[in-house]
DNA sequence: CAGTGGTCTAGACCACGAT
DNA sequence: TCGTGGTCTAGACCACTGT
């Protein structure tokens, strides 16, 4: 434990002998003391030693691990607090963030009732299999074509009334062990799921808005008419390291909902 | 000059002086000294002592105004930069943000062309004129319904086609010197107008994001099938104190381009 | 009460940009 | 060379949470 990170110079008159410490090549292998801090927790995260929900060292206690003062840790968990990689709570510490809040749910399903009220949520799985990748999902997901993906095709209601039908990829290679009883079964956050039970964590996404017109199948699905107007979006998921691990397709019916976004 | 906030103590010794200060109330008027600070320099934002693209006192010249130290107006200025309100320049110093920069733009037009290449758009005011506030643009404005809004409809082109069919509603009481001359000989960003001639700086915005099919006149104008599929984008822009001053509704084509949004 | 994060200070040096 | 923001430290006290 307590790894002092080659970069890190535990000479206290000199906080910059952190950085010129290699001065060799040429190439400006700059970066900030605490950016360095930043990245050693991250590595704790990835690595899986600090798991979601826990509570991790307190930044007293982190100074001292990797030689530096607890203005400097306070700085690298402020950028990962502001990430939402880190949560911090006064008086208790600072936590690693999980998926398994109603905190962070809206964070990655941004469809909201015209009317703001609660809303009981119904999820179908319609189908789950195995597939080789189509060339699209496969170069959106860093893979080859071809390569094993899980396919999962659902519909979301609320309060009774079909809204979301969705679409989603995953590299087979993460989600072995994942079936279609397992995914019915699960009450809670679908990104819960991921991170406690394949150890898969999403951090970020990307998503692309589109209009479109309902076919066929998404019509009979979603119970609207065909060629009606729906909202597709697709996500790109992201966990550490800005390693894709999802592609998502959603086709939502906007009628009593909207796509809510903050422009700031 | 140099007003010393009633909140703000001059006492080296105890910084906590600053906020009991007032310990007469029962309610908890509390607030962190930098949020103080944070307040006097949107203060000094909003009535325009310091106008976009200027250059502000620097920290320690601020610091030495309010009597705090310069960490204290770092934090302060820190999240004013993180709120877009300030942009900072190593070296150079601090600047009130401004519409005025190609940084900016990407802020509030989120849709991208599918494959990204520069383009040249092309604008073109289609009507501008006053009118009576209906209830419900009233409503998002903060104003009677009945009141003197500034209506434009305009339709704006990618390389040529266009793709966006835009209406806006403005409060009339500030945007009283709108003239359609105005709108259409002026160059580059629209909140950039605003911001120079009439003294609104947009800061926030929020967006409901809805599928809709195009009406007869949308069709025409953008040059697009009856009942093809559009996005629908409806807009409240906020000034300083989230006071509304603006409300946008815009149709965009999605066969070229997609609305980009990041979750994270 | 002890331990945690939250705030505030004072002083130091660095990197950058203009002069 | 100077002034700016950027980084880092050390130490102090506050507010909150548990015991």
């Amino acid at each position: 434990m307590s790894s002092i990170p080659p970069n890190v110079s535990s000479d206290p008159a000199s906080q910059s002998a952190a950085v010129p410490a290699s001065p060799s090549a040429s190439s400006p292998t700059f970066s900030p003391l605490y950016q360095q801090i930043k990245a050693l927790i991250m590595q704790r995260l990835q690595s899986g030693e600090w798991k979601p929900g826990e509570l991790i060292p307190s930044e007293v206690e982190l100074g001292n691990r990797f030689k530096v003062s607890q203005g400097t840790v306070r700085k690298a968990i402020d950028e990962l607090a502001a990430e939402n990689l880190l949560v911090r709570r006064q008086g208790k510490g600072t936590f690693v963030a999980t998926h398994h809040e109603a905190r962070s749910q809206f964070r990655f399903l941004r469809l909201m009732p015209d009317s703001d009220q609660p809303q009981v949520t119904d999820k179908k799985v319609i189908e789950l299999k195995r597939l080789r990748a189509p060339a699209e999902i496969a170069r959106l997901l860093g893979m080859k074509s071809g390569d094993s993906v899980v396919y999962v095709k659902r519909v979301m209601a609320f309060d009774g009334v079909p809204t979301i039908l969705e679409e989603l990829w995953l590299p087979g290679a993460l989600f072995k062990a994942l079936t279609l009883e397992r995914l019915v079964e699960y009450k809670g956050p679908m990104y819960g799921l991921f991170e406690t039970e394949f150890g898969t964590r999403m951090i970020r996404a990307t998503e692309q808005i589109r209009a479109a017109s309902a076919d066929a199948d998404a019509a009979q699905l979603l119970a609207v008419e065909k060629s009606s107007p729906l909202l597709c979006v697709e996500r790109v998921s992201f966990t550490y390291g800005d390693k894709p691990v999802e592609v998502r397709r959603g086709l939502y019916v906007t009628n009593r909902h909207h796509y809510q976004n903050e422009l700031s």
